[in-house]
DNA sequence: CAATATACTGTATATAATTACAGTAAAACT
DNA sequence: AGTTTTACTGTAATTATATACAGTATATTG
């Protein structure tokens, strides 16, 4: 997908807020009268050039039939199995994806994990449950975090966290820590449990 | 606010799920050819009358010009502590409320409650949980609910339902099994838990 | 029992909106 | 240097849409 011009964008922020604001898109018209253009026709060209970019689509007869298409950043992937060796986020290990909008947790989930396994049973996080995770979130000691260790990716409690060891806790009174040389094992903190779904029960 | 008719719900639907499917409302033409009308006025007229009961906003002069009026029913409220005696979804137990979100979770949910104790940690529920509610699902033996004993709101699973004896059990091993005759004790089952949502881990 | 609300058909028209065509001018590629 | 893209003006035709007016019929309410 092609980049839009900053006038462009500005366009495309102009539907978005007039959608957002009234509940429909603008016509030609609105367009042009509240960038001061004196044609209707300068908005047409501009839309057409939107669409060609991909950022949206205009059905042809239709009034205000401008309709935005999903980027992919208004959309929260949901990661079911994640394919041992690539990156979590690959196309590959994505299940759906869920509208931001439709979010009622906290803003900063830029993925939800299906849990796989009974290793966090302790503090309520069973199998098949969606674990909102964050990127960004600080990943404190005593936080539950998603860490990636040789490849194969876990949820676990952060016991510990220095140079040459780091402890990771299952909640689960049957098993054992897991203690871990980051110089002897491949080990990546991808990032911190901030909510967590349960689609039935 | 007034109680639409069958129909005019029925067309409430469809602008709602005209939006939700291109993102602008319908003309009425577009309702009068979906609803079989042959003239286009018998929509005309049924959007004046909802927009008479309140649930719209019909904007003169402007083509799909219809709002919709930030109706109750599209969101869901959170109910913290239920006040003794009366009913859950009373004004003043209401936390706040979120908004209805159609692919995230069961669409079936009532409100939510936070749960407050620890009965119920055993199958994953904690305290401050928020649990999905549905008022309509069938309370089947062996499905968490929430019931009212004697004015006391509670979630348990129900392990046996029959005229003169209802067993509920907390799902934590440090409590026993509620027995209740429902003719002598007052009990009411107020919905099926269906999902569930914790806002921090 | 009359008035009002509901639920439409049918026709017509003003206006809202899309969209094609003909230009101008500057910037950005190729 | 020539073509394409960007960014508009200006006009106009066709179509899409809202909406008024005139009816019919049944149900509901005061």
């Amino acid at each position: 997908m092609k980049n839009l011009t900053k006038r462009q964008e500005e366009i495309l922020n102009l539907i978005k807020t007039h959608i957002l604001d009234l509940g429909f898109p603008p016509t030609r018209a609105d367009i042009a009268k509240t960038l001061g253009f004196k044609s209707p026709n300068a908005a047409e060209q501009h839309l057409r050039a939107i669409e060609k970019k991909g950022f949206i689509k205009i059905l042809s007869g239709a009034s205000r039939g401008i309709v935005l298409n999903d980027s992919e950043s208004d959309q929260i992937p949901v990661i079911g199995l994640v394919a041992a060796g690539g990156p979590i986020l690959a196309e590959e290990n994505i299940e759906k994806t869920i509208p931001k909008s439709n979010n009622l947790l906290s803003s900063d989930i830029d993925y939800y994990l299906r849990v796989k396994g009974d290793s966090m049973v302790d503090i309520g996080i069973f199998e098949e449950d969606l674990i909102g995770v964050s990127k960004s979130a600080s990943t404190k000691i005593g936080s539950v975090v998603v860490a990636r260790i040789n490849n194969e990716v876990t949820v676990k409690t952060l016991i510990e966290m220095s140079q040459n060891k780091v402890v990771l806790r299952p909640e689960n009174q049957n098993y054992n820590d897991i203690i871990i040389n980051p110089k002897v094992d491949e080990l990546a903190i991808e990032g911190s449990c901030v909510a967590l779904l349960r689609e039935s029960i």
